[in-house]
DNA sequence: CCGAAACTGTACTAAGTTAGTCCCAATTGA
DNA sequence: TCAATTGGGACTAACTTAGTACAGTTTCGG
C-alpha cells in the first residue's frame, strides 16, 4: 500500500481548508467544516502548531491560522510533521538501521528513491490543494531539478 | 515516515541479488547469500512467485528464477507485489475508502502525487539495484514522462 | 521404486503501531 | 469572574506486521 497515516490524509484537508480562510479558526469549527471528529482535529492541529505549520492564538477568541503562506507550505512538510522524516525503508534514514547496512549494495539506491519520492511531495503546496482544479505545470519542471541529486 | 514493509526491503534485496545469477537458487540458498532468516526468504518468494515476478522449479535440483529480465522489472513490481496496489491514501486508490469522498477537494490532488510517486519507483529497475553504482541518468528522463499525466 | 531436496499453502502468535477518545491545566477576551 | 479555547498527557481498542511452524506435493537421483 505505501501507505501514508489516516492523520496524515487528514491534516492535508485542514491546511488546505485553513488556506481558504484568513482570520483564526478553532478547532471545533474546522472540525464542522471538514465533517472530521472534533478531538481528532484538536489533536491534529496540536501537532501541526507543534511542527510550527499552524500558530495558535489561545483565549476566547483564540483559534489556528497558518504560519506561513499556503504557497511555501509543500505537502513534504506536512508529512514531514506527522510522521517524522521522510523515508521508505529504515536504511534510507540516518539512524541505526538494518544490521546489513555494510554489505547491501540496495542501501544506496533507497536512498535515490527516496529522494525522487520527497521531490514528488515537494512539488504540491497548500496553495494547490486548496485550488479546485489539477496539479499546475510547475509540478513537472520541479520533480525534474529535485530528482537531479 | 511513509514507510513501505520490512518484507518489500527484503524482496527487493533478495531480486537484486537473483538479478545477478544465471541458474535456479533455493530459498536456503539466497538466505545464506543476503543473509536474511530462511523462513523469511522462502515466504517472500512464495509471494513473488504467485505475484509471477519469480519462477519457481520445484523437485531436488529445484529453486527461483527472476521471471523476466533484470531491465523489466521495477521496484513499483516489487511493491505492488508485497503491499498490494500502490496508493498513499485510501481514496487514491479504487475502493470504497473514506465517507467523506463527494465533497472532498484534495482527493484529486492525492491521485496525482501519487502518480508522480508510483513514477519514480517505476524509474528504478532490478537491472539498476544489482548494480554497484547509483541512479543511471535515464531516471531523470523517465519521472519527467511519468510525472506529465 | 524410494528417499531426499525443494517448493506450496495455510495457520498461528507475538509485538508493534495507529486511531480515536478523554481529562485537566493554562490562557485569554468579554 | 466566566466562558471559550489551546496545551499536554495518558490510555485503550483495533489493526497490521513480522516471524515461525507444519503438513502436503513435486521432482530428481540413485
Amino acid at each position: 500500500m505505501l501507505k501514508i497515516g489516516k492523520m496524515s490524509d487528514y491534516a492535508t484537508v485542514l491546511l488546505a481548508e485553513m488556506a481558504g480562510v484568513s482570520q483564526a479558526v478553532s478547532a471545533a469549527n474546522l472540525s464542522a467544516r471538514t465533517q472530521l471528529p472534533v478531538p481528532t482535529v484538536a489533536k491534529l492541529l496540536k501537532q501541526l502548531s507543534k511542527a510550527q505549520l499552524v500558530t495558535s492564538l489561545r483565549g476566547a477568541a483564540g483559534g489556528y491560522t497558518l504560519a506561513r503562506s499556503p504557497e511555501s507550505i509543500t505537502v513534504a512538510d506536512v508529512l514531514g510533521a506527522l510522521e517524522g522524516p521522510l523515508s521508505l525503508t529504515e536504511c534510507a534514514q540516518g539512524g541505526s538501521g538494518c544490521n546489513r547496512q555494510h554489505f547491501c549494495g540496495t542501501k544506496r539506491h533507497w536512498h535515490h528513491i527516496n529522494q525522487a519520492v520527497i521531490a514528488a511531495l515537494k512539488a504540491v503546496t497548500l496553495a494547490d490543494l486548496a485550488r479546485p482544479v489539477a496539479i499546475p505545470s510547475k509540478f513537472k519542471s520541479v520533480v525534474v531539478i529535485e530528482a537531479r541529486t
